[in-house]
DNA sequence: TCAGACATGTAAGTCGTTACATGATTCA
DNA sequence: TGAATCATGTAACGACTTACATGTCTGA
């Protein structure tokens, strides 16, 4: 059966922007996409060729500079592969948490024991949510100068887009965005559940006297 | 290099409740975990073949009942590898959202297309969010009376458990909750996102006068 | 009697990561 | 000169899903 070749089209999408080499198409994930995406060289290179194979990308290679360098461009037929995708009903996203699952099994132990998973688990949501609100100030500030940040720029090839091109940085710091709901929908929730097994606890102590 | 391998930890976990068949995990699975966890039969049976041959469960036919039955039960060498996991830090959920892909590469095509997925996924968590909350409202009444609903009972064996056994219906709420806090987040992200994209549009549609 | 639940499994394929392997260029 | 970055790729493995395959028992 047809299944999801989700890198396929996260390549094709990133191949809207310009032609690109595999290694500026890692780096753009990095930059810009690195909060919900992430893509290793080892499935990256492979399906390069596969998009060449199947006609929706081309390779060339590039001579300009010194060093060997495959430059790969959408086709037209890549297009509308991408396009067919984008119109396509996205499927939920997956339903597997390991802290979750942690947290549920750590009951057949003791409800310490769940209380000390999700106090490690609140230590790296306060981390991360540090991590994005540094981000958001740099995007933040980026928006009001318009002017991209370095390091945006130089994988989107443009520091000062004219007339409304500046939707990337709109469109990357509204997906950061997303991140830092999601962090502090799981403060507030790792918050309810402690309290909640916390007068779990004390009722049980009382229960055995 | 050692791997994962979270479908044998899933299942070791589980296994502390009762000895179980590969039909009971998956419906203990269905039943307790399925906003955070599935596992299919196709990785079921042999992770418990797997299991079986690593030692950290047995398995023996069941001939009480007329079908042919494989029940599994931990041991103790599964028990201490169960706790070793548990023990272990959980490495931060995956970093791949489709939606989030989609989204940001729709702002290639225009920003109405980026509005047009939003509302579509506006319209799934809400549904979803709807789900939630109706299974919430089962396990508050359950909660309140102290017994576990039906459907978990038949999975989890006691009706009635005594002197704080009840923890299973805690942890179930508790997880569930954190799935209300998820959606809830996503749906106030998306009316923020939603109110950036209109304002973006109408200021562009200004410039362009 | 027949639908629905019980029950177990295999084969093929997809997706993706990690480790390995190699080498060129640039700049401090 | 040597570290960092640029640059491309393969091999092996791991984890999981889907589709296929097969059969039994229970109760309306």
């Amino acid at each position: 059966m047809a299944r999801k070749r989700k890198t396929w089209y996260a390549i094709l999408g990133l191949l809207m922007w310009k032609p690109m080499s595999g290694y500026d198409l890692k780096k753009m994930v990095e930059m810009a996409l690195s909060h919900f995406w992430s893509e290793s060289y080892g499935n990256l290179f492979p399906t390069l060729g596969a998009l060449v194979d199947a006609g929706l990308a081309s390779r060339r290679e590039d001579t300009t500079s010194g060093r060997r360098r495959h430059v790969y461009t959408i086709t037209v037929k890549g297009r509308r592969a991408f396009e067919r995708w984008l119109a396509e009903p996205t499927d939920p996203p997956q339903t597997r948490n390991e802290f979750l699952l942690k947290f549920f099994l750590s009951s057949r132990r003791s409800l310490d024991e769940s209380i000390a998973l999700l106090e490690v688990y609140r230590a790296q949501q306060r981390e991360r949510l540090a991590e994005y609100k540094e981000s958001e100030a740099v995007l933040e500030s980026a928006a009001r100068s318009r002017q991209m940040p370095e390091s945006l720029a130089s994988v989107f090839g443009t520091r000062r887009p004219g007339r409304g091109g500046e939707n990337e940085l709109l469109l990357i710091y509204l997906t950061l965005r997303h991140g830092v709901h999601a962090v502090e929908a799981r403060l507030a929730w790792i918050d309810e559940a402690l309290r909640a097994l916390r007068a779990r606890k004390q009722r049980q102590r009382k229960e055995r006297t």
